[in-house]
DNA sequence: TGTACATCAGTGAACGCGCGTTCACTGATGTAC
DNA sequence: TGTACATCAGTGAACGCGCGTTCACTGATGTAC
């Protein structure tokens, strides 16, 4: 009998095990009909497993089911980014910035109902717990590094843009009291211009609002996201992407 | 009597009214329960005049009613955007840009549900039918005029950035084939960036993704899109804009 | 190692609700002569 | 202007379906001694 790393009863393993596929069928069924869709005797039914009734055993009520999703939604997304970061092994701010852009994007497409969760518009009658706003903030925080390790490399170049008026200033006071000081506003701007523009373009690739425009999506989007990476004063990097799916 | 421009009888002044009523109840309807939970008979209940069976004389079906609510939206939208543009009586570019841009986030704003009808995540099960892509192009259309504006005017100035890829060229191609020849392809480009960026502020506004970081957000939002304009080279215009309802 | 008890998992019926759509129908409005 | 007929608007019952949540319950698993 292989030693288990910390001895569980049998409860406390397939109390693990349900949980994970209970959401397991539930994204299927989220990808199917929709946030607004999911139902709890559906999911029950498509389990297989156990009825309706006993699914309140795992959550507590189809709230808290969503809350599961989304959490893992953003966990997933975060992990992606972060993960396609590390892994290019470079310092160069703007080859991370493409590729993180580029690995939210894949997220987004490859788990589209889950991005619409996160990203989409909220689901009525439902408020995401606090316990969200963490796991959001991972992909922000991401890009919130890289412009400043730019600036901490000397690349970061403000562009010829108006300068921050003192109102704007105390708009983002909220954010300003959540960072380490020192930062130039002009630098967070551009982070927070990176993150607008960049769920942005996501959103219309997946919403489908430029189905009719532009059949090469995943070329423009990588022109797209270069283009913004320099003049918000990322620097310049003009090769074009590696040959790949296109989608 | 006072004479009607068309004797129209009764029936048809009675459908009239009643289409509109119908879909004025809807719009109320979807901001309280989405686009998701809109339903016929709610629809009818809430209206008190007929029964839900009787809504099948003026809609088909659930879909058509949907479907009239996404053209009207469009519609609405295309209208507050081109009266907000005409209402300057300027040439210049960069204010038009500004006044543009402000008058689609408050009418996003204002009709929140009727925004996430249109440019959120799409109803599940549904899809929009053809004739909804014409009054969703105005927005963009005149967002595209005014970049074509600029470069008649000789105002445009393209930034530093990299070159346009053949391979991006050719992603446009859907795009182009609407457009008048002799646009260059880097002015089209900032176009559909200024629009790309635009959307994804205003859903970001609406959908609540700054709501802990920002506290006034049509302060920010003024910057944002002035810096915006600049950098895809409208010009720069650095007054702050007049102040006003901060939301 | 065995026993007694407490805890937890899962069932199935039930409550009360909502939905879209169809259909045979009544009665009002419009129109052709 | 009046009449006969055709068209359209709206009704209400019905079909068949789905949902979240509660609750008393059986039976399995875990634990203290």
């Amino acid at each position: 009998m292989p030693t288990a790393p910390k001895a569980r009863t049998a409860r406390e393993r397939a109390r693990i095990e349900f949980t994970h596929d209970i959401k397991q069928v539930a994204r299927r069924h989220l990808a199917e009909h929709g946030a607004a869709g999911l139902s709890l005797r559906a999911v029950a039914r498509e389990l297989g497993l156990m009825s309706a009734s006993g699914l309140y055993r795992y959550f507590p009520g189809r709230d808290a089911l969503l809350t599961a999703l989304i959490i893992d939604a953003y966990g997933s997304l975060g992990d992606a980014a972060e993960a396609a970061d590390a892994k290019l092994h470079t310092k160069d701010v703007f080859s991370r910035w493409v590729g993180v852009c580029h690995a939210v994007r894949d997220w987004a497409l490859d788990n589209p109902h889950e991005y619409a969760l996160i990203y989409g518009s909220p689901v009525p009658g439902y408020a995401a717990p606090p316990n969200t706003v963490a796991p959001g903030s991972r992909v922000p925080f991401l890009l919130g590094a890289l412009f400043a390790d730019s600036a901490a490399n000397g690349g970061y170049q403000p562009g010829d843009h108006p300068a921050v008026p003192r109102r704007v200033h105390r708009a983002m006071q909220p954010l300003l009291d959540t960072l380490p000081p020192g930062l130039a506003d002009d630098l967070i701007i551009s982070g927070l211009m990176a993150w607008t523009y960049l769920f942005g373009a996501i959103s219309f690739d997946v919403f489908g609002h430029r189905h009719d425009i532009i059949n090469d999506h995943k070329s423009f989007f990588d022109y797209e996201i270069r283009r913004l990476g320099t003049i918000l004063g990322l620097g310049q990097r003009p090769e074009p992407q590696r040959s790949g799916r296109n989608r």
